[in-house]
DNA sequence: GACTGTGAAGCCATTCACAGCT
DNA sequence: AGCTGTGAATGGCTTCACAGTC
């Protein structure tokens, strides 16, 4: 193990190693080769290697790696080995898909609860989930130890809401607003463009290019 | 212009570039410099024009962009300068979401139908969308003339279901179950996994980096 | 003077290929 | 013999810096 740079491309392959590996676990397979495992995500072994060398030698040698303790080693490094408290701001469709999303569940992030400014959906409940009034968001974020907000507001209202959440506290935002935010470094911040997707498939489709690999 | 290979790197962020030109053309600016754009969209000057310039020479040295121009050139290059048909499999929360994305309609998108096995929600609309039976996808893609399906279905049924659209003669499928899937190669394939940026963020609030730029 | 377009340089990530361990 | 861990080589993307144009 070295002390390198690690490739944020890493750590996003991580994440998809430990959904494949929980796979494993469930069909009771022991061990895994790091072939196996690029099959499972569509990668390749020599990145699989170099991507689980940067944080330990987690395998032996002619054996392959044990199923259960590489799932535990690698949903420690993502920081998963604890749970994380979310809200989600904008109760529209969008922010109502995630807060029943059952991938997040699993991976420990709870979501305590969504802020919207629509009259009519604040004191409802969607599944589990409160939608309380925005105004009531920094106290709850403070009370309740949240430490990522969810954006799924419109574009128009996207920085205020993130100016919000960043003032109570947050520590972690991911945007679903198709619009570039500003916030402090101190915040982890990403993006999520849902558009983006769709038009990289119509610019591939129309440049229809006749590779084959 | 140079007929290069464009990294698709550069295609996300034309993409984002779109959207951007599209607002200031909403507020009626007429010229843009390489500067601004990527004040715009947390970019750099010199990756805007870099992007930009492997498709032709669209500004004036000394000048800029003409705003209206530049997004008539981005979104063709896209493919967005004609619509495109698209079905939703699966009529679940992030479905439904989806369906009602305003953003895709916004970008020439058509979402005609969405299928489904549920027996309660066949034959219901959401919003202007009706949800159709499974059994009756194939026909419904070849018969209207669908380019691209987008999977929403649990990660046990995304294989199948993805292997009845490529039965169904699509041209290109978004993936949003958390699993690989196997596609051929001349159908347009990408996977949107929400879990992953989650698990990015954590990474980086567990290993909380000290950097400032 | 301002701003684009672009070769060259620099940087980062992936792949190769093999030594090392079981 | 099988498979990991890793330095070295490769390939690709981004940034630099400046010539070219208005």
């Amino acid at each position: 193990m070295k002390s390198e740079k690690i490739p944020e491309a890493t750590i996003l392959r991580l994440s998809v190693y430990s959904r494949y590996l929980n796979q494993l676990i469930n069909k009771g397979i022991i061990t895994v080769s790091s072939d196996q495992i690029a099959d499972g995500v569509n990668g390749s072994p020599a990145q699989v290697r170099k991507d689980l060398a940067y944080f330990g030698e987690f395998g032996v040698r002619g054996v392959g790696y044990n199923v259960k303790d590489l799932y535990k080693q690698v949903t420690k490094i993502l920081g998963l080995d604890s749970t994380w408290n979310v809200v989600i701001v904008g109760a529209g469709n969008l922010g109502t898909a995630l807060s029943q999303y059952k991938g997040f569940v699993e991976r420990g992030f709870n979501t305590l609860a969504m802020f919207d400014i629509d009259k009519g959906k604040i004191g409802t409940r969607i599944g589990e989930v409160p939608v309380l009034s925005l105004e009531d968001m920094e106290e709850f974020i403070r009370k309740n130890n949240v430490a990522i907000g969810i954006v799924t507001v419109s574009a128009r209202a996207a920085q205020e809401v993130t100016d919000l959440l960043v003032k109570a506290g947050i520590k972690a935002v991911l945007n679903f607003a198709p619009v570039a935010l500003s916030v402090p470094q101190h915040v982890e911040f990403r993006n999520v463009d849902l558009a983006v997707y769709m038009d990289l498939l119509t610019f591939n489709m129309v440049n229809n290019k006749q590779l084959q690999d």
